[in-house]
DNA sequence: AATCGCCCCAACCGCGACCTA
DNA sequence: CTAGGTCGCGGTTGGGGCGAT
């Protein structure tokens, strides 16, 4: 095992009273057992050697550096050095605002990915932006700013939303973030090119099952521009403030290219066209307007996806099901039920006094009690004129739901693991979307502003999937419920009143006729408007 | 001028994935 | 199949810089 001893600066002071083993995973250890290796800051003299040594034998192999040049560093400390420091392609300086605000995108779309977002930011290391982020970034927790920006968190999604109050926008303890991000989530790599969005292609090897479910960029949402909703004072110092975005005259145009393409893998994957509505006037049949339809960027998992290898097993995976709270995929949940016998423990009225399996089964019961409400309605002759727009898509759509509800349908049964997150209940809620993402879209308008951003900057599509275990808190359950029902004055406590008002006129329709509550993320803390939480 | 406290960042550490014998 | 080696990633630390008092 070799040693690494401190030096105290480039003098070469060396402490030896640090008999610290080198790592934990022996990187190096080999070739150094028996040898005192060096610690702490570089000397020109330490950097020239290395230098030389990836100029003529090229990267990796660190551990060879000390045999060959008799550096007295760890492979891993040289590779760190090359990589973070000696590099010839790297970029010194500080962050443009492009790049902060590029950050801060992928941050929120892929968390604390720090190599991964490096790998968007040319010349820029990981460690940079994992210090950018650590210091410039979350400091705004301090001054009481959101670490998102307004515009991604009023347009930003549910499940990012919650994410964002719960841990990441107001000193929270990010570690609740950090779980999930560290909890096998993949995210596919998505590049941000002048803010466009063009998804590359999913990296199989390197992404995990949640390329399955949303990592397909054939699957991202197919969302229409829409007003952009915002009474968030900015930040001037704020990168992102410069994205143009919150107000529709400010927002860019919906990407049409990107809608056309995403018309055309819908079409090529369900067999019919997606009637692109650029006005989105009108509403969705049977589709609780308050739910989360949200076109989220859940994708469906009735389409077996190549590349689905490997299969990892987040100890959270919700979804979104429009009912106030994260649910767990719905039938595979209700399958475990049928399958094992499982009941809502009796002593236990509602998730919030339940353990986390509990919580996830017992919306998963009222997930599909409300889907029999939906099936029913929607199958009904009670159905207004105004719930139907789309007749023949809503009947693919039911049939395709039946499907997708039936585990053993060949539309349901994608699922490999009864908690994979891209469960057919996921693929409905996925399919709807998919098929009456515009009228789903007018039917929320709240939700609107987040499929806005998401389209507009082609990011948070993959976020979805990550669910932070804060938004399982039985707080936030129970007030989910509560807040259901004040959900207008929540939306003009959120969108100002007069808009507020407008906007909850308009959905307030189905949502009585549905008798559904729903959990927009105004029944989450204002993020925005919290600026003096802790 | 001295001290204190905060900020920043380079470097370290632990863990896990991957590869190979 | 297993163990060891290699490497990458994300979290954490510690010291220097700098401004406030």
């Amino acid at each position: 095992m070799g040693r690494c001893i401190s030096n105290e600066s480039e003098g070469g002071l060396l402490s030896t009273d640090s008999p610290l083993s080198n790592d934990g995973d022996n990187f190096g250890d080999s070739s150094n057992r028996g040898s005192i290796l060096k610690k702490g800051p570089w000397t020109t003299a330490e950097d020239a050697i290395l230098i030389d040594y990836v100029k003529k034998h090229g990267e990796g192999n660190w551990n060879a550096v000390q045999k060959h040049t008799g550096l007295s560093r760890c492979g891993k400390s040289c590779r760190l050095r090359w990589a973070n420091h000696l590099r010839p392609d790297l970029k010194k300086g500080a962050f443009t605002s492009e790049e902060e605000r590029l950050i801060i995108e992928l941050h929120a779309n892929m968390g604390n990915k720090w190599a991964r977002m490096a790998a968007h930011l040319p010349g820029r290391t990981d460690n940079e932006i994992k210090n950018y982020w650590n210091t410039r970034i979350k400091r705004r927790q301090r001054a009481g700013l959101p670490l998102y920006p307004p515009e991604l968190c009023l347009e930003g999604p549910l499940e990012n939303q919650q994410s964002l109050n719960s841990c990441a926008m107001y000193g929270g303890d990010t570690r609740s973030c950090d779980i999930l991000q560290s909890n096998g989530y993949k995210t596919p790599d998505i590049m941000f090119d002048s803010l466009t969005y063009a998804p590359k292609l999913p990296d199989i090897s390197d992404s995990g099952s949640l390329i399955n479910c949303f990592g397909c960029p054939q699957y991202y949402s197919f969302v229409p521009q829409s007003i952009g909703l915002q009474k968030c004072p900015q930040d001037p110092d704020e990168p992102m403030s410069d994205y143009g975005g919150g107000t529709a005259a400010e927002t860019p145009s919906f990407d049409r290219a990107h809608s056309d393409n995403f018309e055309n893998r819908m079409s090529q994957s369900f067999g019919f066209c997606i009637p692109y509505d650029p006005d989105h006037t009108e509403l969705p049949l049977g589709i609780n307007q308050d739910s989360h339809f949200t076109p989220n960027g859940f994708s469906s998992a009735s389409k077996p996806i190549a590349g689905a290898e490997k299969s990892e097993l987040p100890s959270l995976q919700y979804q979104v099901n429009g009912f106030d709270v994260w649910n767990p995929a719905h039938e595979s949940l209700e399958f475990i039920q049928s399958s094992i016998g499982w009941t809502p423990p009796s002593g236990c009225p509602s998730p919030s006094s339940c353990g986390l399996l509990e919580a996830l089964l017992y919306e998963a019961n009222a997930l599909s009690q409300s889907w029999n409400q939906f099936s029913d309605k929607a199958t009904s002759s009670t159905i207004s004129a105004s719930d139907i727009t789309d007749s023949s898509v809503l009947k693919t759509s039911s049939q395709e739901l039946k499907g997708y509800l039936d585990p053993l349908s060949s539309l349901g049964n994608s699922v490999g693991s009864i908690f994979n997150e891209c469960s057919p209940a996921h693929a409905v809620v996925s399919s709807l979307e998919e098929k009456l993402p515009v009228r789903i879209l007018k039917s929320e308008p709240v939700d609107q502003s987040w499929v806005l951003d998401r389209e507009r900057n082609g990011i948070l599509n993959d976020f979805d999937c990550i669910r932070p275990a804060a938004t399982l808190g039985s707080c936030w359950l129970e007030q989910s419920a509560s807040f259901a029902k004040q959900q207008a004055s929540a939306t003009d406590y959120i969108l100002g009143d007069d808009l507020g008002s407008e906007l909850n006129m308009s959905s307030g329709t189905s949502v009585s006729s549905l008798g559904l509550s729903s959990c927009t993320w105004n029944t989450m803390p204002a993020a925005c408007q919290m600026s003096d939480h802790p």
